[in-house]
This record gives structure tokens, C-alpha cells and sequence, in this order.
DNA sequence: TGACTTTGTTCTTACGGCGAAGAAATCAAA
DNA sequence: TTTGATTTCTTCGCCGTAAGAACAAAGTCA
């Protein structure tokens, strides 16, 4: 019954594999530690933790940076990781764009490059555009294949645990054929993750946004579609069936209009980017031919324009019954808001707050921060590399050989 | 910022530990297993089963069965758990009863005593009823104190993590001085494990129940007070303060009646036992001078009487509502109704089926399976026991040691 | 009956962590 | 400046655990 099977037999090779895993990822979360602090705080003995820095010496993972500062006796030599000893790939798929980034393991972007496109009809289109893109970006900064650990790919759909590569059949119909995992693997081979793109918001923000104490966290993408991602004991949760978050189609309002899904009143039909801009189109009038766009409303609502601000408002109330019931259900520590219309701050977070605040026990409201992203627009795609770094700080063994096999 | 650090070093003692860990657990889920065949799913090499399996058997955990069948050679040794070898308690403080249970390592209760309680304000009393009835149930089987593992305890309120001894002051204000764990510690001087009772319930049919598999699962209580618990990942998710699954004070109906909580519309003020027994007594008439009870509602929905149904029906769409957030946030595998009324079975079913199907996505809705209880009232009491079971699976040295330190 | 299979044990080997001892580096106080 | 104490880090031998080979025991099947 427990799912716990997931703990695997060890040996003595399993032994040191995990004891230098966790090694590893203390130097990299604290940056610059001394064996001796290691020794300490893992309470392995210094032999043992001298054995294993010699180990991700060697594996180029972490290196020697100097001396520290004595407490009383000789100066510990600090240890840092490396962090520009490897590189990842993040693939944004966005409904209308796509994005790609090469970061170092400390979620730097090194170069990027984006361009637009209509993913969700043209699948062939789409994987063609990405990987004119990722050869650009590998190209740009000269990182030769073997320094790549692999290649994180967010998509517009949610994505079964079982089959990762595949797409939801309701979400991307035209997808149906296209094995996206499958796709990257064989024309870059390398290692590849697929998730659902509010996940690796949510990845993005716990590694390097609102999260990084990682606290249980959830992360609400606010653009064409409305979708949430959970962050649980530092992981993504992706429900059964890989659908939770799909916060979107939370019915909020029963007269509400009817949405593609087939459902009435679901949050997107009411504060996604498409309700927002016509609602604007209508309290404040055409721009240009086309009429307001997100940005538009962004700006509006900074510059105090009564229209852009009554629909913040009425977006934040919304908004607010979902996250209330969120609060309730899951109580994370943390709330994100990302999209681009959550650039507005405060202007969305007060109204928000007030909405919520009439909706979910004011035990679980009082301890949950709920904020705005700052990691930008490519958070999605940073997010995507993340969830390879995160699988490489979990499998030492994904890191890609450097030294091979050299006995002492 | 990953919570990974509970991942904990090893040193030959720890492999040693984390190994036969395994191996019990798949003894405990196996029933029955020849070394052999653990040797086999484990990869362990067969001299290695051998030696822990002989650790096992001297601590009293598990023993040899019988021989099982021939696969064309030698007949295999089959070794089992020793179910009765330890005894759990289980302790459940509902709002107006105390129960207790004495179960053996397969939650089979071997006693129980159940006393009517006000439980809400009065701490002393309650605990005192709950210290004579587990000595009532230790007593009755002549349960020597060396041969329990734990106590669980259930308790009708939210549990923060960094304190599970305290009740929350504004659920159980009484309670307010009060460290539930450390009563009971002190009071029995063995582990105690405290946790919220829908949790418990969630446990309870994760390991007895419903989710036997192991998948993720949501357990909602349907009593006086409207509660849900998670199970992610085999483990009670209680969110970041404590509070997830708060499923009661979800506003479903911003028109609706006022709540303790302060809030308007809550489930539980629609769907709590008290409300379902107002409306029954203005749908159904007043039974003798104290009006129908819910065991009134049950009787009265399945001997076919149009108002009871009328009420139950009413009841699934309500809480069909909030189910239907529930898929779209969390997408569990199964959802399990609990409490007294859930009885009626498909008559809350059915319209809960439909209410759902209103609200949440086809995807998530076609996958999650939708059930009542089938453990009856004494779940949540037999949860709390599972608890220890639970911890003590995890961590072998939980078992009390009977053959006491004699070198082979 | 005899060849083959499967099970489970025994014994040796290898590996990794531990602890003690020691060397090196630094501080602090004489 | 010297001396002793402290801290860091390495070296080396020990020990516990798992692996692997060899073997005995107990079956199956023709």
C-alpha cells in the first residue's frame, strides 16, 4: 500500500553515492562551506568527508575557493561549487511563443533567445522553432554537448506521470501524435523533462523566487490560461493524473459564461487574458485597431486609470475565491502570483488579499504570504532547466562524466 | 530551500537499518514472502535476506511459515509478519465522545471502549475518560506495557507541525493550555503521535481501505464538524501551519448563513450534521420532542422517504462543489466520504457525482473515483493506531526490544 | 533413479565509514 | 619570539555490511 517503495536497497556503492549526494547538495545550497563545517553539520566523520570533496573534485563539481576565517586554529579551505561547470536547457512552450534558455546550475541564464509561434496548432512547426533555438543558444556561448546535463521542456498541458511526453488529448488535440520527450531525447540526446508549465513556475519560484526556503509553495501563472502549480516537500505534486493546479477551471461563478471545457463560470472564462482585454476594450476603448492588450492594462493600472484599475479589482475578488478554497485545502506557505498582468504588484495583491480574506479561515490566511513573482517572464523556462538541475542534484549520475575514467 | 535535507547520512549501521527496513516492510505488505523471492525483488543478494531475516525473526517481527510452493526445485521457506507480536493503541477525542482502540500490527481492534464526552471544554475530563478507557482496553486483553509500540490520538482540531501537542485556540479555545503529546507521554510513558482526526481518517483508509494501493487520496469526514485530510506520496499531508483540508469552511454560497469562523456560506453551515438535522426537521416533522437525528436521515433516505432523499441530494451538490475545487487543485486518485451519514452510499453518490461533474474537469473527474467508507465508525480511532504502525514501519527501532541485548 | 532446479547457508572478499594518530596551520598568551 | 592549545585535514588500520562463490539440502520431472 505505502507508496514508499520508492527507497532502494543499498550496498556500500549506494552508501557513498548517498552520502556524497547529500555532500553535494549542501555545497551548493550554502555555496562555501569547510569539510570541517561538512563534517559537523553531517556529523560524517572529516576522514569519510574528506574522501568525498576529493570525489566531486575530481568530478569537477565543486572546487577549492580559498581560505575562511579561523575559530581558533588553522583556517578551514572553503569548498564552492561549481557553478559554471555544466549547463542546462529550459524550453519554454508557450501558447504563442517559444522560449529557450542555457543557464549555469545556479539558474543564471547565459543566453537566450525567443520567438513567437503558434504552438498549440502546429506541433511540427513548433519542435522545428525549438530546435532552431536551443542550437542558436548552444552556438552563442560555444558549450559543447558533453557539458549539457540536459534539457527541461514546459508545456502548455498537463502532463501524466506515466507518460510524460504525451500531451492532454483535450488540451492540444494537434498534439495528439507527438511524443515530445521522445522528440528531444532523439534529436539531442541527452536527458529530458517534461512538465507542465504553472509546475515549473512553481519550480522556478522555489529555487530562485518567493520559495527559497523551501516551504510548501504555490505558484498561480496568470495569461491566456489560468494554471497553478504545487510545490510539496520541495517537489512538484502532480496530483494522480498529473491534472492538479488546474486551477483555471475552478467553477467560481454558476451564471458565469461557458467555457471550452464545457464547464460555466470557470475562472479563465472570467480573469484570463482574453476576459481581461475585453473587458478593457470596453471600459477603456480601442487602442489602435486592436484594442487594449495586457500591457496596456498593465500600465493603465500604474498610471492610476480608474477602468485599468476597476478591472484589476474585479480580477483580484475572482481570483480570490479559488485561492481562498486553495488556502483551505492545501494551505501552502507561500502563494506566487506570475504572468505578465501580475506586474501590477500591489494594485491586484490588495484586492486579492481582501477576497481571499473572506473566504478562507483566517488561520491558514494569516500564515500564508501570498506575492507577486520577480523572476520575469522567462521564469517558465528557468524553470524548465530547473527541474533538470533538480534531478542532477538528486542523481549525482546525471552530471555528465568529465574526467572519464582515469583509476588515481 | 529543498526540504530534501531529512535525507539523513549512512554508515554501515544505517544500510544495515535502511535495508532491513525494506525488507519488513515487504514482509508487513507481502503477508507472506520467501527469502528467495525477496532476494529476487530487492536485488539483495540471498546471503544478505538471509542475515536480516534472521535479524527480524530475533526481534520478534517476523517468523517462518510454513514452505510455500515448488517452482521446480527446493520448496522456499515462507516467512511472515508477526501481526499480534505488538499491540498499537488508538485514541479518538471526537467533539461530543472518547473511543479508544487496541489493534494488533494489521489494525485488527482487539478492544475498544467508547464513552460519551463533552470533549470541546472540558480538557481535564476528557483526558482523564480517555486515561480509564485505555487502561480499560490494556486490561481487558492483559496487554503488558512492554508489547505496545505507541499511542495514536485524534483530535478535532487542526495540528501544526512544530507542535503537535496543541490544539489550535481558535477551534478548541479551551484547550488552550494544554500539550495533548505530552499528557499522554507522561501519562504512559511511550511514543505518542497526535494528529487532526480527518487525517487520521484519510490514514485509516489509506492502509485499511479504500486506498489500499497506495495511491493519493483525500478522506472527507461528514459529522458536526466537515473536515478532509490528505494522503501524497503514502504520507498525511498536513500543509504548511497544519490547516490543509479544511474542506468545512470552504464558502460555496456567498448569500449563505453566517459561521463560527467568521466567514459566510461555509460547507459546514450547509452540510454539517447540523444543518442536515434543521432541514430534516422541517422537511421530515420532529421524531418524539428532540426532532431527527442523522441515524433519522439515514433510515429515512434508504427506506425511500422523499424528503430524507430530497435533503441528501441537496447535501451532494453542495459538497459537490467543493469536491470539484478539490479535483482541479489536487487531482487525488480517490475520494473517500467518511462519517455517519455517508452510510446512505450511492443516495449522497450519485447527486455528489453529478455536482462534481459540473465542476470540474472531464479529465480529472473520469480518473478520480469516488467512494464511501467502508470501515465504519471506529476509522478514525483505528487511523490514530495505524499512525504508530505507521512510524514504527519506518523506523524499526520504534518496536519495543524483547529478546533484550543477548549476543547470539 | 538420476539430472536438473531452486532454496538457503557458509565462507571469503571488497568497499566504505569510523576512529586514532599525526601533520600542518593558526591563534593567543607568555 | 616562543610555546602551547586549537582547529583543520589527511593517513592508516579496523570493522560492519553486502556481494559472490561454493555448497548442502530439498524438490521436480522425465
Amino acid at each position: 500500500m505505502r507508496a514508499g517503495m520508492a527507497v532502494l536497497t543499498v550496498d556500500a556503492a549506494g552508501m557513498r553515492a548517498q552520502n556524497s549526494g547529500l555532500l553535494l547538495n549542501m555545497i551548493w545550497r550554502e555555496r562555501q562551506i569547510s569539510r570541517a563545517e561538512i563534517a559537523r553539520r553531517t556529523e560524517l566523520s572529516p576522514s569519510t568527508v574528506s574522501a568525498i570533496v576529493a570525489d566531486l573534485e575530481l568530478a569537477g563539481l565543486v572546487r577549492s575557493i580559498g581560505a575562511g576565517v579561523s575559530r581558533g586554529g588553522r583556517r578551514p579551505t572553503l569548498i564552492g561549487f561549481c557553478d559554471e561547470a555544466f549547463s542546462l536547457v529550459g524550453v519554454e512552450l508557450g501558447a504563442s511563443h517559444v522560449t529557450v534558455v542555457l543557464t549555469d546550475l545556479r539558474g543564471r541564464v547565459r543566453t537566450q533567445s525567443k520567438a513567437s509561434h503558434a504552438v498549440r496548432g502546429d506541433p511540427e512547426g513548433s519542435l522545428q522553432k525549438a530546435k532552431e533555438l536551443i542550437q542558436e543558444c548552444l552556438d552563442a556561448e560555444r558549450v559543447p554537448r558533453r557539458s549539457v546535463v540536459g534539457m527541461g521542456v514546459a508545456v502548455p498541458s498537463p502532463v501524466h506521470p506515466a507518460s510524460p511526453g504525451k500531451m492532454s488529448p483535450l488540451i492540444l488535440p494537434a498534439w495528439k501524435n507527438v511524443d515530445v520527450k521522445e522528440w528531444f531525447e532523439t534529436t539531442f540526446d541527452m536527458p529530458v523533462f517534461v512538465d507542465n508549465d504553472a509546475n515549473l513556475g512553481a519550480l522556478s519560484e522555489c529555487f530562485w523566487g518567493a520559495g527559497s526556503g523551501g516551504e510548501d509553495l504555490t505558484y498561480i501563472k496568470l495569461a491566456t490560461g489560468i494554471g497553478a502549480g504545487h510545490i510539496i516537500h520541495g517537489d512538484v505534486y502532480r496530483g494522480a493524473g498529473g491534472t492538479a493546479g488546474e486551477i483555471g477551471h475552478i467553477a467560481v461563478d454558476s451564471n458565469g459564461p461557458l467555457c471550452v471545457c464545457g464547464l460555466r463560470g470557470c475562472l479563465v472564462t472570467l480573469i484570463g487574458s482574453t476576459a481581461l482585454t475585453e473587458r478593457a476594450r470596453e471600459l477603456m476603448g480601442a487602442r489602435g485597431r486592436k484594442g487594449p492588450t495586457v500591457r496596456d492594462l498593465v500600465e493603465g493600472a500604474r498610471a492610476g486609470d480608474p477602468a485599468a484599475k476597476q478591472i484589476i479589482d474585479g480580477m483580484g475578488a475572482w481570483l480570490g475565491i479559488a485561492v481562498g478554497g486553495l488556502l483551505n485545502l492545501l494551505n501552502p506557505a507561500i502563494v506566487v502570483l506570475g504572468g505578465e498582468i501580475s506586474s501590477v504588484g500591489e494594485l491586484l495583491l490588495d484586492p486579492l488579499r481582501a477576497s481571499v480574506r473572506q473566504r478562507a479561515l483566517s488561520v491558514s490566511m494569516a500564515e500564508t504570504r501570498i506575492v507577486t513573482s520577480a523572476l520575469g517572464e522567462r521564469a517558465i523556462a528557468v524553470g524548465a532547466a530547473t527541474l533538470v538541475l533538480q534531478a542532477a542534484l538528486r542523481d549525482r549520475s546525471l552530471f555528465p562524466q568529465q574526467n572519464v575514467g582515469r583509476t588515481a
